[in-house]
DNA sequence: TTTTTATAATGGTCCGACCATTAAAGAGTG
DNA sequence: CACTCTTTAATGGTCGGACCATTATAAAAA
């Protein structure tokens, strides 16, 4: 097929991205070289449409994905502009989102996953943990007991395993952990969470006390049990919102 | 609190949110809701615009946004349009990428959660890897003895750590890794890369043999042994290139 | 000095137009 | 009928210009 003796039939790649394409290309380029940096302002949006040659739309459809990529922020009015963002990781959390919504992913994974990581985490966090991190943790738990709304108590959750993650001294798992608490989060809607509420905090206390004794195994234990306990209520209520 | 008798201080949110915002949000709620899946074609951008009583600008920074958040596909031509996207971690990675860049994650941070993480996968993927997953690692270890351009045995590496991570058949370590890939990726520029291969391929194929035989404990050893050679090689570039 | 009021810069939105690409319908051809 | 070529219409990508809402600053007024 195709062996003519005819001159080349591959020709080029020809040129057909999109100009906004190039634009976000461009810019990111300069962030990953340094010249442009967190809190550096961008030229205005019509300065810059003259300086990339391209209407000031197909130069706002950039500016636009670069703010949902999260690495740049609009501000409107005098002095206003597109400015250059410091990290936030609620754009991996986003994608993550996105991704299970998609449907690829499963429950059982998310709890697989967010079960490995937090055992990672138990014993990163038990050797490096402060008593500052550990204060923070106890405080949390002890708020968790007075508030009385499900999602106030779950807000409460999600900070305690934050902190958890803070505490290892490594982001990375600040953002796995938020990523799969968010996910999560979504499946936690069903009726007796309340009443389940009870015995998970006195987990939260015991747990902070291996923490601080640097009891490796019994605080990966008492997490893992935790774990178990609230996935297995997780999946009662995901079956049950499949159900209607 | 706030029991006072005044008409109450609190207005409003008014209308503050930008339209291509509310647009993102409602399709968004679709396909959280389920009443949008991958497959599906959204209208075109001149209905979706009457439909949301907005411009047709604002209505493609709006599927702009989804785009980029690879949500969406727009094609081109008739019957072209914007089409709801099969999950693809790709965006997951683009973001932690972003977040690296600007600035808030060290190196070792990313080695560390690479280790940690590895070893994970490892015990599962030796509970739970088919021989056609152990095949298809050797498959890759022998191709990277083949290949001579850095590049091309870098490309070996990142699908052999992917095919790894598959093996857990648990899709969320195979975003984790193939975003720490990504972003380890341009650390990896140095001179003795090359020198350094031989040893790592052999210990690929190590590693397969000790999944196979289901040894737990040497098949960890022996990554860890692995990551921690690569890393000291990462690490060592990266402050040559600090340096220059 | 303080307060109020213009002013100008800037992002957000809108409108209408044209281009390039593409699939499908139609016309031509054997 | 079957095949090829041409036309057509739908669609995303881009353009240019306009106006609005917001905001910091400068000017004016108190």
């Amino acid at each position: 097929m195709a062996s003519s003796p005819s001159p080349k039939p591959s020709f080029a790649p020809i040129k057909t991205r999109r100009a906004f394409e190039v634009i976000c290309e461009q810019i990111r380029e300069q962030l990953a070289a340094g010249t442009l940096k967190a809190g550096d302002k961008l030229p205005a949006e019509r300065e810059l449409a003259v300086e990339f040659q391209v209407s000031r739309s197909a130069l706002r459809e950039a500016l636009r994905s670069l703010e949902v990529a999260g690495i740049i922020r609009n501000v409107k009015g005098a002095k206003g502009g597109a400015f250059v963002q410091t990290a936030e990781p609620d754009r991996i959390v986003q994608a993550m989102q996105d991704y299970v919504h998609l449907g690829d992913i499963s429950l059982g994974e998310l709890t697989e996953a967010r079960l490995a990581l937090q055992d990672i985490i138990v014993r990163l966090a038990c050797a490096r943990a402060t008593e500052t991190d550990l204060a923070d943790l106890e405080a949390i738990a002890e708020r968790t007991k007075r508030e009385t709304s499900v999602e106030a108590r779950y807000a409460c959750a999600v900070e305690y395993y934050a902190v958890l993650a803070r505490a290892t001294k490594n982001r990375i798992f600040g953002i796995f952990v938020d990523s799969l608490s968010a996910i999560l989060h979504e499946f936690v809607r069903g009726p007796d969470y309340e009443t389940l509420q009870q015995s998970l905090i006195e987990s939260r206390f015991k747990l902070v006390r291996h923490l601080r004794a640097k009891d490796e195994e019994a605080a990966v234990g008492e997490m893992r049990k935790h774990l178990e306990r609230v996935h297995r209520h997780v999946r009662k209520n995901s079956k049950a919102a499949a159900k209607g």
